[in-house]
DNA sequence: AATCGAGTTTAGTTTGGCTTAAATTTGGCT
DNA sequence: AGCCAAATTTAAGCCAAACTAAACTCGATT
């Protein structure tokens, strides 16, 4: 009857790890991390957590004695195959979140990263299953991150920035890669989500703002560092 | 960027509390605990919560301290109006999450109960006003407890225990009243479930068992510790 | 009226996750 | 080579929430 039981049952179930929602967030972090740079620093984690560096960096050193991370001093931390496992079974579950507040739950799409991140640590297995089940076993989030697999893969895919390809290029937009909620806003007011279909027709020197034609003949004018952030698949 | 800042947000948002789960836990326990007695006495609460006697006690005082509940030394806890209100609110959250889970995610009625407790504390009022609009507002959980209306307001509904009344009324059951997903397993094996008519025909004497006839013909024999787990209207 | 045991509270300690302040390391620059 | 600023780690301490062990209340019973 006393959740002391249940807890312990749960333990049970799920044997490889101990991990409550504080350790789990810094897996997540420094995995999102380490795609960019190859590894997180002390600060960028602390930073992206809310917390301070000297509070990132004991509880990194706590983390790298469970085998979690890799932790070179002064030099930044990288996880290890098993904290990489932990760390994508998160990530599956934030972004499955994301896409089932998003078309099951009716949250409008820059609503959706807030939420996933409160409820990532606590849904169950049964619950990511459910999920995604009912989203037909989806690729991408609502901003077009990839969603790895329960077996901890990501999906191969060709995504380039936008603003690589030659002007006039006609492709689809597959994600919009901030996390910045009302930029998100922004560009959804804008048409520019995952699917649209655009070319650049043209980008103003000295860092100018980046024109944008969708197939519906709209033209859409943005700052560099919002077109910065859009990845598509060419035609 | 940092969530540091979007938990002052939400600090901003909920004015009434800065109550953490722990505190939330505590008011729905003690809620459901005085329902039965009128108050809540430590070491029931201590029970429900899978901590010791001691533990509950200084919390209690914690809780008395903020206005939350008023607790007469010696004598067991009852809620102040204040902390009736944020119980309710979380026994509403819990309920409309067991009948999301059941309904919508297709989870099976006796594992709903643990999952709703983690997720009860978690979402935010936009996901629980969307339940309730999927699920049509309704009244009750799957078990058939009652769902208190966003201004924290109980339904009144006439249910009776089904052993109240005399042999062969028939009646519909509306609740089956244990949180033992165990008992509830089995009942639902059974086919005893809210929605399902019966009548009983036969009340073993010495505590004997107690068996009952569906609407569907078929015979059900029970002990008396779970057939007095049953609600029900007369029809 | 005194006592006993269940229930409850207090005292003192532990643990996790954080803080600030002080040391330390690093890499870039003169 | 040496020095500085930024990044990082260590030191010391705080707070919430739990624990165990010991003390205390209450009411029932002799």
């Amino acid at each position: 009857m006393g959740s002391a039981k249940k807890l312990a049952e749960r333990a049970h179930q799920e044997p490889d790890l101990n991990l409550n929602d504080t350790a789990l967030h810094y897996l997540d972090t420094i995995y999102r991390l380490s795609e960019r740079h190859g590894s997180a620093s002390t600060t960028e984690i602390a930073a992206q957590l809310g917390v301070t560096p000297s509070g990132a960096s004991i509880m990194l050193k706590r983390l790298a004695e469970r085998g979690l991370v890799q932790l070179t001093p002064y030099r930044g931390a990288v996880l290890t195959e098993h904290g990489r496992r932990i760390a994508l079974r998160t990530i599956r579950r934030h972004r499955l979140l994301e896409a089932f507040l998003y078309h099951v739950m009716g949250f409008a799409w820059h609503e959706v990263d807030e939420h996933a991140h409160a409820l990532e640590t606590v849904i169950n297995e049964r619950f990511e299953d459910r999920m995604d089940e009912m989203l037909g076993h989806p690729l991408r989030c609502p901003h077009g991150h990839l969603i790895p697999s329960k077996t901890g893969e990501m999906p191969v895919v060709n995504d380039v920035p936008l603003l690589s390809l030659p002007l006039h290029t006609r492709s689809v937009v597959r994600c919009i890669d901030t996390s910045r909620d009302d930029w998100l806003e922004y560009l959804g007011a804008q048409g520019l989500m995952p699917g649209c279909q655009l070319q650049v027709v043209e980008v103003a020197p000295y860092n100018g703002p980046v024109t944008l034609r969708t197939d519906a003949g709209e033209t859409i004018s943005l700052g560099r560092n919002m077109a910065e952030l859009i990845l598509v698949e060419p035609l």
